[in-house]
DNA sequence: GCCGTTTTCGGCCCGACTGTTTTCAGTCG
């Protein structure tokens, strides 16, 4: 069973906990959903952690839970969840993935018209809404009752509640909110907020957080923004719509007085808040999106913050840059005042994957820039060096005699290069060489030895199980000349998951020889993936962060891998080209 | 059911919004 499914099935037990009696268990509830997301946020496999007998570290797993997983891990499945989930309809638990369900909606429809087959129950509910049976139930009307349909019907166009768009198409999309929200007077400043403003490679909703003091001004205005579907909800506070690319926008809006407060709370995650509260509270504090208030007083006055600055400080500790705000140890960090320096993006000096169009005759695909607009695109970004890595010619193209003439060609014309750009930018001729199924190179040394370096990376036979990728990949990586591993995970963004490699033997690796791990800025991959980068940072991996061009203009996306790594706790000193031009020389010719 | 720099017992994060209600239940983040 994978991490989600088992979260997913504590979260089904935390529901029909919810039915059977909310009073009566209300903190078993809360147990059972955040051991269920603890689970689902965890990145090593559950069942790993099992074999290691380390299932109690998780935060929110504790004896009872515990022993109910090893349980499920030597049987298949647990005598106790069975016991309780069968006192629940199953359509029930169908109907828990469509939003605007919860436990009580759901239970109650489902039992109210006899529903049995979880297969159908939303197809059966279509219909007797469209019979107008719903509206006509205690506790519902007309206006739920055409909701619910409307649920339905997204849920049905696939907006589940986990449907998620890459990190910088929504990037891109709140931009665009947000300047047009500065259209308007009334608002004084506004941010992107929740896993959007910590950076995630994914992203469910967007929100963004406005400061004003009229608020009503700026929700209507946002309410009337020009490519919206329809508006979800609007409040005096907050507005939720839909943008005619069919993605949710939630708006809040506070005053410029208390926004740092807002801004905290929304940015999240939900256990860095609930962490945070807990410091709170254990100084006295009760802590809200308002502000911060006297426990044992519930009528004392709040304390608003402009800044959250002002809020972290208040309760002694450090601000926190959002992409570390997972409770993954930087609040105890931040109360020493030790949190890392993060990498930004104005730390990079070069970028190391950059497909031009000379003509190399690759078996994949080249750029569409010449190495010139390429250059002249790295000094814009203040770079002090790049590197090209166009993928090596086809070698079924290719004999190795021309493979190496074209390679000398190519080494030449970087000779020119070089000497055009004389003190100005450093270039390094390297390349982008395919790690074959059976561990070899696709260039031969004497190929090889027309580059400083090259990149090395997996295009083909992705099924491989996990020790021969791994054997596989060690093997292309010890090659003298392979100094580093490209998008090494392979995964590309809702649409496959990537092959799977011993991560702890690569990385050791990587750090006896001397072989640097890429993340990769390109959208769908953002790929070394962030979980891992802070696992290689602990053993002292050396980073790079590239773009992946195939145009100039795609040099721009480096910001997102730099959040990546950001993500995974990396500092300058992880990430090789961040280091002067003298130092990163030596590092390739180690 | 989990958890511990005031606790191994007795707490458990906080609030907005909507719809169906005359004061609240359900859902969401």
């Amino acid at each position: 069973m994978t991490n989600s499914e088992i979260a997913k099935l504590l979260s089904s037990v935390a529901s029909a906990y919810a039915i059977i009696d909310d009073k009566k268990h209300r903190f078993q509830i809360l147990a059972y959903q955040k051991a269920s997301d603890a689970i689902e946020h965890e990145s090593k496999e559950l069942k790993e952690l099992y074999k290691e007998r380390r299932l109690e570290e998780l935060p929110g797993i504790g004896s009872s839970i515990k022993s109910h997983l090893e349980e499920l891990f030597t049987t298949g499945k647990v005598a106790h969840f069975d016991q309780v989930l069968d006192k629940i309809p199953s359509p029930v638990f169908t109907l828990l993935d469509v939003p605007g369900f919860g436990p009580k909606k759901a239970y109650k429809l489902v039992t109210e018209f006899n529903l049995k087959n979880p297969e159908t129950v939303i197809k059966d509910l279509v219909e007797i809404a469209n019979k107008n049976k719903i509206a006509t139930l205690q506790g519902f009307g007309e206006k739920s009752q055409s909701d619910i349909l409307q649920s339905f019907k997204e849920y049905g166009l696939g907006k589940t509640k986990t449907a998620r768009m890459v990190l910088p198409y929504a990037n891109d999309l709140a931009t665009k909110i947000i300047d047009y929200l500065y259209a308007s007077k009334d608002v004084k400043a506004a941010s992107t907020l929740g896993s959007l403003r910590r950076k995630k490679s994914t992203v469910g909703d967007i929100d963004i957080a406005a400061a004003s003091k009229n608020p009503k001004a700026v929700l209507d205005h946002f309410a009337s923004y020009p490519h919206t579907d329809r508006v979800i909800e609007k409040g005096t506070r907050t507005a939720s719509i839909i943008t005619s690319s069919n993605k949710q926008i939630d708006l809040m809006v506070e005053d410029p007085e208390g926004f740092g407060a807002l801004l905290q709370h929304f940015t999240g995650s939900k256990e860095h808040n609930v962490r945070l509260r807990e410091i709170a509270l254990s100084k006295g504090y009760s802590l809200s999106d308002y502000g911060i208030k006297k426990k044992s007083d519930p009528n004392s006055k709040i304390k608003l913050f402009k800044t959250e600055e002002e809020l972290y400080k208040f309760l002694g500790m450090q601000w926190i840059p959002p992409e570390m705000r997972e409770n993954a140890g930087e609040i105890e960090l931040a109360l020493k005042n030790n949190l890392p320096r993060l990498i930004e993006l104005k730390d990079i000096k070069g970028d190391f994957h950059l497909h031009s169009s000379y003509p190399v005759e690759p078996s994949h695909d080249m750029g569409i820039n010449t190495m010139d607009d390429m250059i002249k695109k790295a000094l814009s970004l203040n770079y002090k060096y790049l590197g090209f890595s166009e993928h090596n010619p086809s070698i079924s193209k290719h004999t190795e005699q021309q493979t190496a003439s074209v390679l000398e060609k190519r080494n030449k014309y970087i000779t020119q290069l070089r000497e055009k750009y004389k003190n100005i930018i450093h270039i390094f001729s390297l390349m982008e060489t395919d790690i074959l199924p059976n561990g070899n190179l696709a260039l031969k040394d004497k190929s090889l030895k027309f580059l400083d370096a090259t990149i090395v990376s997996v295009h083909s036979s992705f099924n491989m199980n996990r020790n021969d990728m791994t054997k596989r990949v060690l093997k292309g990586l010890s090659h003298p000349k392979a100094k580093i591993l490209a998008h090494p995970t392979g995964r590309l963004i809702n649409k496959r998951p990537g092959y799977e490699l011993n991560w702890d033997e690569i990385f050791d690796f990587c750090a006896k020889n001397n072989k640097a791990i890429e993340i990769n800025s390109w959208p769908q991959r953002l790929d070394l993936p962030d979980s891992l980068v802070r696992l290689a940072t602990q053993k002292a991996v050396k980073l790079f962060i590239n773009t992946d061009s195939h145009a100039s203009t795609q040099m721009d996306l480096m910001e997102y891998g730099v959040s990546v790594a950001r993500r995974g706790w990396a500092t300058k000193d992880d990430i090789l080209n961040s280091f002067e031009y003298n130092t990163l020389k030596s590092w390739f010719e180690k």
